[in-house]
DNA sequence: TATTGTTATACTCTATAACTATA
DNA sequence: TATAGTTATAGAGTATAACAATA
């Protein structure tokens, strides 16, 4: 047993390391798709809300829609996504994968899941399980 | 019960969205400090080990040295800790808390522990000691 | 007038190479 | 020549205000 020093004792401290972790293998995975983190997370938000508007987009992906332009222009030149003008209001834009990226993401997804395991090797089954209820219970908290 | 999506099945965006909540929140503990999340923890880690070199501070911060750099120069300025040349080689400097950033981080600790137990209010006490240890085994695993 | 998406801008964080002073 | 710390620089990520087109 050792001594818990006092960042041992944060769960934000342990938060923050075990993602840097978790999230530079899934980096280092994607590199070869030349995709980052986020880039996968909007593919698969499309894939399962199909039309969906940019702030929408941009507010499941806890990013400011700013940022989501540049973010989809590339998955528009890459051919994976694209944007559709709504008929009723001009001004918006629903999201939807194109033929390509609805096959590329299927690979995608397999490779993330890969990573994530790999990164979390450490953990059984049934610990991953607990971590994944635990973490879901701090970000669903209200406030 | 929920249906599950490929995201919810991930680790690593389950980490990254508790972290970003538990993040924020010391952010604003802080922000009346005029202080950073790192800041902090540069000074939990110098008190731990006074006198430590630089560059090993930086890889416990998991940062590169010249990201030390410039954060070291405002806990200097604002009097909270010190570079001393070290007297055997030159080059190398230990760091040291001064006596009032000794006295400014015990409430500084008590204001984060606080701030990390409001962040996570929806865990039991048990539930929060089972999410440190399985966040630990990720962290301390090799490679 | 208000809203969707965009542009412009700035500030932080991160990463790398090159420099200095010592060794 | 090698190393500790620093500087310079560039790339991401993040946040805000202001703008164009549309409502």
């Amino acid at each position: 047993m050792s001594a818990h020093s006092f960042l041992d004792s944060l769960v934000g401290y342990a938060l923050r390391r075990a993602q840097l972790k978790v999230f530079q293998h899934l980096v280092g995975s994607l590199a070869e798709h030349d995709l980052r983190p986020a880039e996968l997370t909007a593919l698969a938000i499309i894939q399962d809300e199909p039309g969906l508007m940019q702030a929408e987009l941009a507010r499941q992906l806890a990013i400011d829609p700013p940022q989501l332009v540049p973010l989809l222009n590339k998955l528009e030149k890459r051919g994976l996504a694209e944007r559709v003008r709504a008929q009723q209001d001009k001004r918006a834009y629903g999201v939807f994968l194109t033929a390509e990226g609805q096959a590329l993401l299927e690979p995608l997804k397999a490779l993330a899941a890969q990573s994530d395991l790999a990164a979390t090797a450490p953990l059984t089954d049934s610990e991953r399980e607990q971590l994944l209820a635990l973490l879901h219970k701090i970000d669903t908290a209200p406030l």
